[in-house]
DNA sequence: AAAAAAATATTCTTGTAAAGCAAATTTTTC
DNA sequence: GAAAAATTTGCTTTACAAGAATATTTTTTT
């Protein structure tokens, strides 16, 4: 029997909820499909159902059909990607504040709530802090960072570089990284994750 | 027996080799992850070596091993993300210039020519033109525009939208949409697209 | 450099669950 | 409401993934 855990972990792709919907946005028959993969009708509807784990093979070949690689069934791009604007004036700002004292950071959130959360985006700005204060952080995906004013300092790993207005740095954020605003001008900037 | 040609679309992926790959980033011997995942140190070996096509609960408990999601195994995302900075300077300016007259953008590329082409991200200037000169332009992903200066028309779909410094806007690129610069100061403005 | 140890690979066997078949049920059409 | 079409369910078969044991290769030790 499948472990309590492996059963849920596979369960979040939804791969037979993918296949059906495959195949109903071209309103195929499951006998179509069938004859499509040389697999039978009643496999297929196993499938769709979540009554059964197919092979990968089996997988493959209604892949095959729908043009689609393996990875539609294991990522989540069936994306409703709209039209969202966010104004200057209606950012959500964070954080509140830390127990009274400022915090080194202000990000002003360029919220796409509606939308899948691949892409993400804030205006923030650095307040001047000892740099022992600003906290190495590690998260997935890929990070870009564009300095709109001021004198950045990014710390990568272990060095520090650093950036000025128009500079432009991409880093993997699955590596420790903080940031410190140098000098005493105003620094802000863009700030966009990829994950 | 396995079909020809499914045999070769599963052998793309390099499931096995990713596997390998996995467990090597840590040092880790076949026996602990066969300990970590209760499969058998065999079974592992014929899977990292492409001699067997393992079940999907199978793969999931070297996924959940190595925290990955199971789209690892089948995209190409084994990203060797470095660490790359642009300075101001040093970006590639585009296009050169349009027989004499100057076009209705400047791009300036901040490339990460060295890196996956998942992310890209321009500093751009739009000139003032015609609005029937801007072409409306389609591309595979998303675009996320900030408007650092100036006043900018993005008309999607049908319907112009308008922003001014500090907007920003994100849109499924694959819909027609062009951008033109509205009224007499300079515009400029963050474009990423993310494909 | 040889021997010992460790790690990986191969072979053969077995058990499980995917895949097929055929009958039953549900849904659609006339 | 009957007939047809499409899908689902239960049962059976079978392919092949997974394991155990053995062999080979690689690495380490003295």
């Amino acid at each position: 029997m499948l472990s309590e855990t492996l059963e849920k972990e596979l369960g979040q792709y939804e791969i037979g909820a993918k296949v059906r919907e495959l195949r109903l946005n071209r309103s195929m028959r499951l006998v179509e499909l069938a004859a499509h993969t040389s697999l039978s009708p009643a496999l297929l509807s196993k499938i769709e159902r979540g009554k059964l784990i197919p092979t990968l093979p089996t997988l493959m070949r209604i892949a095959l059909v729908f043009s689609v690689g393996l990875e539609y069934f294991f990522s989540d791009d069936r994306k409703k990607h709209t039209f969202a604007v966010v104004r200057k004036g209606d950012r959500r700002r964070f954080p509140e504040k830390m127990d009274g004292k400022d915090s080194a950071y202000n990000f002003e959130s360029l919220d796409f709530a509606a939308l899948e959360r691949r892409l993400n985006a804030f205006w923030a700005e650095w307040q001047p802090i000892e740099p022992s204060l600003a906290e190495p952080h590690t998260h997935a995906g890929v990070e870009f960072i564009y300095v709109i004013e001021g004198k950045l300092g990014l710390t990568y790993r272990n060095s520090e570089t650093v950036l000025e207005a128009g500079d432009t740095v991409y880093f993997d954020a699955t590596v420790s990284h903080s940031y410190r605003r140098i000098g005493s001008k105003p620094c802000n900037g863009l700030v966009v994750t990829v994950a």
